[in-house]
DNA sequence: TCTGATGCATAAAAAACTTATGTATATTTA
DNA sequence: TAAATATACATAAGTTTTTTATGCATCAGA
């Protein structure tokens, strides 16, 4: 569905990073609030999107609150102590990622 | 066997850009040129390279010379015409995907 | 002479994501 | 008011990509 295959991996650092900014977020909140900002670049979808949030509770980064609204479900998703800590190392290595890859295809940056 | 799995989906972005660069290089140095531009940060790996290049030269983005050194063969890829378009186009995409990334990760960014 | 580096390769398994499908409620539009 | 679209969750099958594990062979240095 998405033209590029990069953001494979990056699920993960994205959803942590807005959820430590919005302090809580539903699924399909999470992947409007991407597409927004994305500019409907990258589509978060559902099959990625679920099984990767229930991922991220097993592993304990965050924590689950059922809310009904009317007739219908939401789940609010919110970081935990741990969630946060490896929010921190995610996205230092983004930031580690972006500076090699700039290394690897942009020879001027080899030096700095 | 890398950290973090944030590479996934680029190598073929590094492969092709460094052979734009290097003009022709064989897969063992390639792997040498990523870990000593990245100080090994980023191992490219024999199952993740060979493979790979096979799959770059069946799309017709590389040409293969093989050479003898000594009792030895080393294969010398290099970027055919359509490899050459196709590292620029993924080289934007990797612009793209970093614009996006900094945007969803950096909240200031996104008025930019 | 043996260890590590050079240089290729492939196969099995795991990981991550896509595609497709399913269920159900709420809202908008023709 | 019926139909289409949006909201909101979920999972299963399939594909792609990468990891892990082997394997083979040459060459250089201690």
């Amino acid at each position: 569905m998405n033209k590029t295959n990069l953001y494979k991996g990056s699920l993960a650092t994205i959803i942590l990073k807005l959820l430590n900014e919005y302090d809580k977020m539903y699924g399909y909140e999470i992947a409007q609030k991407v597409r927004e900002i994305t500019k409907g670049d990258l589509k978060l979808t559902e099959g990625a999107l679920y099984p990767l949030l229930h991922k991220l509770k097993v592993q304990g980064l965050l924590d689950v609150e059922v809310v009904k609204i009317g007739g219908r479900v939401r789940k609010y998703y919110k970081l935990t102590e741990a969630g946060t800590k490896e929010t921190v190392n995610k996205l230092a290595e983004l930031e580690r990622y972006i500076k090699n890859m700039r290394a690897l295809v942009n020879p001027r940056s080899r030096d700095s």
